[in-house]
DNA sequence: GATGAATGAGCTTTCATTCAT
DNA sequence: AATGAATGAAAGCTCATTCAT
């Protein structure tokens, strides 16, 4: 027998991304699927039971993909301004660097079919213990952790998406950025 | 005649949004808000030339409904506290009572096929020129309006979109008012 | 508008009907049915909403055909042989005349999954009209209804469907009909 | 292996026709009846040529096991009487106690593209043997083989694929059994 | 011998749209 | 203006079968 092939279920993902993002969550048919990632369409359902299992699960892999990108850029000696700084400078990066993704997750977010059951709120937990850890010392207000994440991540995320209608996304960035610390720093 | 025509294009939006809210924008099939109608498929073409026409159609016209909304609450001797307060309840009151609208609109906003030439930013004009009025008075601070409209409704709506993980939304939304009063204000 | 074509359902109804037959229910599939048909696919769902729908409607409007065409040749004054004779000969010319319909409708009485609703007991009544008449006349001994037709439709059909393994079909029938009057007259 | 093997294939045979009694000759699909059997879809193809030839192979099988499990219960000195009741009986009791095979026989006989080859009439040589003897002691009316094959068998298996229409099966079961003996016996 | 992966072909059904009235 | 009928194209999915191990 045959074993799964990881390459080929990782290329059914691009897949699917890539074309959602070219031609909407509709235009991303199973057959488009399989002929962009050079199997039969047959094949996808070896890997998921239905499309909508198959968008579920990849939708709840990468929905927190950014908060994981995030964490890689912390440490826990940050002063608070460059906490805040790299929280959302690195959010606005990955929405960058990772454009399929990003606009991926963003689309399936709205979707109340997809979204149901992932809530970004209860996913970022080592970002928070290290936010808990600086309210703690004092650094960071000690507002709740619902508020502070949206008002850390939903601004940036919709410059992001809107970005090619600002004149200069890197002077609005530092602006937001100037006006987070204010907001969240003692 | 003319009162006839109207109602029953009223009832095809109607039908079209609502469909979207319980299915998706996958789920609304022409045939589907046809029958929600009360309508033939073919009277849709009647009035629409085709269902993309139509999605984009409806969709510009409420992509600012909100902010039509908010209009009507706002008055130009409100103290800054009274209007920062406004604004976000108004924007999380529309998401709550027109809560199909809300849900058609987001959805739409994501997704890259309708959305393409609709930008908030350009859009709420009446409401900034109430808003540079106050910075003009030093009551809120100068910041750009590209980042007033991100912090102010970004986060609001995220949280209108949520609520239902929230325990205690009337509590989250009076710490997000203080939080943006903090903000904004001098 | 168009108005429904009932010529164009006669036909739907003809090619499935012939295709069961070449090809059994597993082979006649809706493009199939469709194609033999000449319209498309798309067209039978104007006409049923399902393909079992489909067949289950077909399988009841002509599950008794035999039946109605058998009372066409009673009349109130035979004898009591002649009735009998009449009801085994009719239902072996039937079986004979209409090939098509008679197999499809063994067919799908033997199928539990389409057969489920329709009973042939219920459904002759005239004749058990009839039939009755000739019991209180004391002309037919009073068996019960179920198995007067079981024993005179059951082996005639039997004997209808294997007619090719018959080295004589015409003495076998009249040894039948010779039995089934020792049988059921006094 | 030898066992090993003999039992896996039993477990094929026991789940094609445990499914075709659920769900239709159209719903024993290879892919379930590998699932229901425990085996791997590739398996049933180390023990049949294709899915047809494995309905062929199996249907040719049981096809006639109702008259094998008949000859048991008969014997030679039995009266006429006896005779004509343990038959019809011994019919009866199959199809209820082998619901599975019996229906899926039944099945395979209506299905023009399985049945073909078998001719009941021709394969139940030591019941006709019996039956011959009676005959020629002067018991049993010398009717032809295949009409007394149709009125033995055919009323009673009617009666079985319907006795969930039946008020009493037991009682009618009696009266058949009576109206033969009469139709058959001196 | 046995298997899960893989597949081309085909399934039933729905799609957005147009036709004829 | 309004409609139910009609449709080619495509949807999601399953089929019987074969492949590679």
């Amino acid at each position: 027998m045959r074993t799964k092939d990881i390459q080929k279920q990782k290329r059914i993902k691009d897949a699917m991304i890539s074309l959602i993002l070219k031609e909407g969550i509709n235009g991303a048919s199973v057959a488009k699927i399989a002929k962009e990632a050079g199997v039969s369409p047959a094949t996808i359902y070896v890997y998921y039971d239905s499309k909508e299992d198959m968008l579920a699960e990849v939708f709840s892999e990468y929905a927190h993909s950014s908060y994981r990108y995030l964490s890689r850029y912390l440490c826990s000696d940050m002063s608070g301004e460059d906490l805040i700084e790299t929280l959302i400078r690195s959010t606005y990066g990955y929405a960058c660097e990772h454009e399929e993704i990003f606009s991926f997750v963003e689309q399936c977010s709205c979707c109340p079919t997809i979204q149901e059951s992932v809530f970004a709120g209860d996913c970022c937990m080592d970002i928070f213990d290290l936010i808990h850890a600086y309210q703690r010392k004092g650094v960071i207000r000690k507002y709740s952790d619902q508020n502070i994440t949206a008002v850390l991540f939903a601004p940036v995320k919709y410059m992001a998406m809107n970005r090619s209608h600002y004149p200069d996304p890197e002077e609005s960035l530092e602006e937001l950025i100037a006006m987070m610390q204010r907001l969240l720093l003692y």
